[in-house]
DNA sequence: GTCTATATGCTGATAGAC
DNA sequence: GTCTATCAGCATATAGAC
């Protein structure tokens, strides 16, 4: 602290994208204005331009962020060798890293629309890489006989529209605990895709 | 058409709602000004108020209409004696609905944040209704010893965020017909609820 | 029922002082 | 790096002519 201004651009930066991130997430970005943020922050509408290019761009990074953060999480999750136990890893990491965030998942969810063209496009594509991975544990259970799937891409994506739904109801001190709602959520997912009961351990 | 002004009420009124919920599900509410949406009927921004209070009473309209029809088309469909059967009405009936009405869908989902607090409440309520209708048909499935399910309404909120999940990504004349996507919907829902595989009926 | 005209206020973004 | 001041434009909603 031996300066009283200058040299904050460190966390004011981070401190813009948050609040901006809050903001969207409870008004919607079309709804929230630049002199909100600031305000949030607790400065001028004009600095922000400092940390934004302008407000488009602090959408796209706040989404882009949101989902190279998540790639990477489950990039560096560990990976157990059966397909059955990495569609666990999976649903229960899925759960977990959304329940931390519910408002960049939100967002991530809601603004897309809001995005231009390029921007879209790059989200779009993160997304689908996520997609992707689940698809791949989907197929490899296929090849080693322990899922029944009628169709891995439609499954994927039910599977994920499932899980996500999470963040529309939690919220903490809730009647359930967040182990207790991964292992409900597990239970379904397992059941609709695992191909004889009797490959499934009793709990 | 023996007259060229007045009297159009009845048909107006309609088509400025249709253009309202277009533009809303393209754009979102808060992005779309009342400009547009009388550009989209072909009139002036000021003859829109003829139809509506403000812009606020336009979007709970429609989405107050969305929850209502949905509920009604729902009351109105056939129901199965058995819980199992009775399901997958359910199922069917709500991937159906969902199909044919996307942007009504859209904006019931994505515009809950800008509704005033007693229209919010108003349409959690319809909301809360239709998942209560799904709620008891696992409550009765349950009682019948047909269904394993160990939380029903966590099993009802999942239920229900995978089926509405179809219309993110549903376009028509895509790889499958709109039966088939039900089918699919409906084996992994069935699967994750069903007691046994020795209740299910070979496909 | 629809038009034009208008009120009142907020928007994103920039310029220049400090 | 943040401030104040400002630009040019668009927002919702209303008033009154036809």
């Amino acid at each position: 602290m031996a300066r009283k201004t200058g040299s904050h651009a460190d966390i004011t930066g981070p401190r813009v994208r948050q609040a901006a991130l809050k903001l969207f997430a409870r008004f919607g970005y079309a709804a929230v204005s630049m002199r909100q943020i600031a305000g949030e922050v607790g400065m001028q509408a004009g600095a922000l331009y400092t940390y934004t290019s302008d407000k488009q761009a602090l959408l796209f990074d706040l989404m882009q962020g949101h989902m190279q953060e998540l790639l990477d999480a489950w990039q560096g999750t560990a990976k157990p060798a059966g397909a059955l136990d990495r569609l666990e890893a999976f649903v229960r990491f899925h759960i977990d890293h959304h329940f931390d965030r519910p408002d960049a998942v939100f967002v991530a969810y809601m603004e897309l629309r809001n995005l231009g063209p390029e921007n879209f496009a790059r989200i779009e594509e993160l997304r689908s890489d996520y997609e992707h991975a689940l698809q791949e544990i989907i197929d490899a259970g296929l090849r080693e006989g322990a899922f029944r799937v009628e169709d891995a891409k439609v499954t994927t994506l039910a599977v994920i529209a499932m899980l996500t739904g999470v963040n529309t109801w939690y919220r903490d001190g809730g009647r359930l605990t967040r182990a207790e709602i991964g292992d409900l959520y597990w239970q379904m997912v397992r059941r609709s895709v695992v191909a004889k009961e009797a490959n499934v351990p009793a709990e």
